[in-house]
DNA sequence: CGCGTTTGACCCGCGC
DNA sequence: GCGCGGGTCAAACGCG
């Protein structure tokens, strides 16, 4: 059941990007939707207090349809009470993000055809699906599985970035578990675990069939820690990105810190644009309500950069560009 | 030596 | 029941 949801959700890696791409694809065509108008227009609305990643991304702005989030399964408190709360108030628009914290989103979503994996109350539990999981696995002679009990999977986000390296930073730690070729796609999906012992957060990358320069990462779970924030050198592995944005659409668990990654106030989110044909518009992504750090126009060839004006970051970030950015090109964004 | 990746095997759920 | 596809495990391996 829940692999069928699954199929859906990595549907969305495909559907969604039939779903999600195109609409934008009119206006940036070969540019990661994460446009600058997109985050410009994220004007402070007074609700910073209870924002999310999502907003720090600018998804505060929500007449401004965040292209490339797809959100499988947003638990919601109440199943019944589908809308979120103000804060989370993610419009389902079906042309570029689903909710899906319902059934009622998803049908409103739409052409995202992302489902909810989960009900909310499984969900909120989820290290235990994994343990059965693993009980199912390693004691299966154990009848460790229960019957009759579906997986259950962690609220998921999605979303796509354009970039050339699949797996892109975010500020924790990944151990890849897993690789499986994907149907219907020449490229293989990768699983990830974040490294941390208690924290059972999977992440999922895959590169999109239909346009190879998109790679799809799927969040599956909250961090139970502070992001590490590259504890070695990690930087080649590339972008930061945003976590799941489940604070903004949920409050915590009991007891659950979701500490927004030190990364996240400075990140890069960006997408790298190899060799996009047409000049990507000047993009300005403030994720914070800090003040607005001018960027340096994009070349076609410069990154999508995303970060607070904190000046620390700024050095931090330039450290990152230098690991993720190939020479050549970091010549071309110098120059 | 520790940590991360690779990779084949296995498990699970679903559709036919 | 069988096959398919997704997801996970865990041993082997590589690297710093």
């Amino acid at each position: 059941m829940t692999e069928k949801r699954e199929e859906e959700m990595e549907a969305s890696s495909t559907a969604a990007e039939a779903a999600i791409l195109p609409p934008f694809s009119s206006q940036t065509p070969s540019v990661f939707p994460f446009v600058g108008g997109f985050f410009d227009a994220a004007d402070d609305g007074g609700e910073k207090d209870s924002l999310g990643f999502l907003e720090l991304l600018g998804l505060r702005d929500l007449h401004h349809p965040p292209p490339s989030f797809l959100f499988d399964h947003l638990p919601q408190r109440t199943p019944g009470a589908d809308p979120p709360p103000d804060g989370g108030n993610i419009p389902a628009t079906p042309s570029s993000i689903s909710t899906s914290s319902s059934a009622e989103a998803a049908a409103a979503a739409g052409a995202a055809a992302i489902k909810p994996s989960t009900s909310s109350a499984e969900a909120a539990g989820d290290e235990g699906s994994e343990q059965q999981r693993k009980s199912g696995k390693t004691g299966k002679e154990e009848s460790g599985k229960k019957k009759g009990q579906k997986r259950q999977r962690e609220p998921r986000f999605a979303f796509k970035t354009m970039s050339e390296v699949d797996h892109l930073e975010d500020g924790y730690r990944w151990r890849k578990y897993g690789q499986k070729a994907v149907k219907n796609s020449p490229y293989p999906r990768s699983y990830y675990r974040c490294t941390s012992a208690t924290c059972g957060v999977k992440k999922r990358v895959e590169r999109s069939s239909e346009d190879p320069a998109v790679v799809v990462t799927t969040y599956e779970g909250q961090h139970t820690h502070p992001s590490p924030v590259l504890p070695r050198g990690h930087a080649h592995q590339s972008l930061l990105i945003p976590p799941p944005p489940d604070p903004l659409l949920r409050p915590p668990p009991l007891g659950f810190s979701v500490l927004p990654p030190k990364g996240l106030h400075l990140q890069l989110l960006g997408s790298y644009l190899p060799l996009a044909p047409a000049p990507a518009p000047p993009l300005n992504f403030f994720p914070t309500a800090a003040a607005p750090r001018p960027l340096p126009p994009l070349t076609p060839n410069s990154m999508i950069t995303n970060r607070t004006a904190a000046e620390g970051a700024s050095s931090r970030d330039h450290g990152l560009l230098q690991d993720l950015i190939p020479p050549e090109i970091r010549k071309n964004e110098q120059l």
